[in-house]
DNA sequence: AATCGGTTCAACCGCAGTTTA
DNA sequence: TTAAACTGCGGTTGAACCGAT
């Protein structure tokens, strides 16, 4: 994240003054003959070397605002229109795993753009989750039910754990389930839930950033390689497709394929691992993250006593 | 018809990471 | 090795739009 703090600071760098105020470049709405220049131009060179594309092509715009016209707008692959229902759900999604990672959102949603994306996060979705009780940032609830003395427990995980959550040990079948009541979130069925697993095991449930624990604990593991890169740009890709498509079986099964990490119970037997908890219960972002997080950890076996 | 306040979204800003010389 | 140039990103701004009065 980058470091806001220091947004109204002095330059540190020699930083030029910003491009777009260069004496004869213009700034402002794009006309529509600029537009036909610059979409013209690329059609005819190519994408890139934005710094010295509007001289080559004519315009007095600085490179910047050139690149973000065609990447926002004039691109043929930028869909217009209003974000259609299903689009939004999606956009719910993946900013609950990703915040506020407008690109690579972006990336998973066919002809928006970040900038869309951003605009109609900021404009529409945070309202919507904040008239909701949940807070856009974190997408917990803004007020937790007091009444409930369980849930001071284990409110990091509330707001994420929508749906049941099963784990199987010795034939019991331990399940945590919240659902939504009076725009608050409250813990409601608990049943053969050791306390104990929901105290001590929390900081290891997903949270929110359960995700991005995936990806650091992943990536603290292989720090020779970059983790959105080879292979593992192949299972993170995977990973966020089988979001899109809510197809969680075909992730399951590419991953069953690969070494898939096992839970031991406390008596040495296997348990059912997270990706199979998925496959047992309706799919929420957070028991996935988990499963996700699941795969950063140690060679790829899971120990219940890490969830206990 | 005029004004006002809220909303939307294209565009800009400044920073950080990457590439190049 | 290092500094400059380039690129891409997220936050912010402000003009245009729209509905209410």
């Amino acid at each position: 994240m980058r470091n806001l703090s220091s947004r109204n600071s002095t330059r540190s760098r020699n930083t030029p003054t910003p491009c777009c105020s260069k004496v004869g470049i213009k700034r402002g709405p794009w006309t529509p003959e600029e537009d036909e220049i610059l979409a013209n131009y690329i059609k005819k060179d190519g994408e890139g070397r934005w710094r010295t594309l509007p001289k080559r092509a004519g315009l007095l715009r600085c490179g910047k605002s050139c690149r973000l016209r065609w990447m926002n707008y004039l691109r043929p692959s930028v869909k217009r229109g209003r974000i259609a229902p299903d689009e939004e759900d999606l956009i719910l999604r993946l900013h609950r795993l990703l915040g506020n990672r407008w690109s690579l959102i972006a990336g998973r949603i066919p002809g928006r753009t970040d900038n869309e994306i951003k605009n109609y996060w900021n404009t529409h979705l945070s309202k919507k989750l904040i008239s909701q009780g949940i807070d856009p940032r974190t997408h917990k609830p803004l007020y937790p039910n007091p009444n409930s003395s369980e849930i001071a427990n284990i409110a990091p995980i509330q707001n994420c754990i929508l749906n049941s959550f099963p784990l199987e040990a010795n034939g019991g079948v331990y399940r945590a389930t919240a659902t939504r009541e009076n725009e608050n979130f409250t813990m409601t069925n608990l049943d053969q839930f050791p306390n104990q697993v929901i105290d001590d095991g929390a900081k290891n449930w997903p949270s929110c950033d359960g995700f991005n624990k995936g990806l650091q604990s992943h990536h603290e593991q292989n720090k020779e390689e970059d983790y959105i890169g080879n292979e593992n740009e192949d299972t993170f890709s995977l990973f966020l497709d089988s979001l899109i498509n809510e197809n969680v079986f075909a992730y399951q099964q590419q991953q069953q394929q690969l070494q898939q990490p096992k839970i031991i119970g406390p008596s040495g037997e296997p348990m059912i691992s997270s990706s199979q908890a998925i496959h047992h219960s309706s799919i929420s972002e957070a028991e996935v993250a988990y499963s996700m997080a699941a795969f950063g950890e140690k060679d790829g076996v899971l120990n219940s006593h890490d969830l206990a």
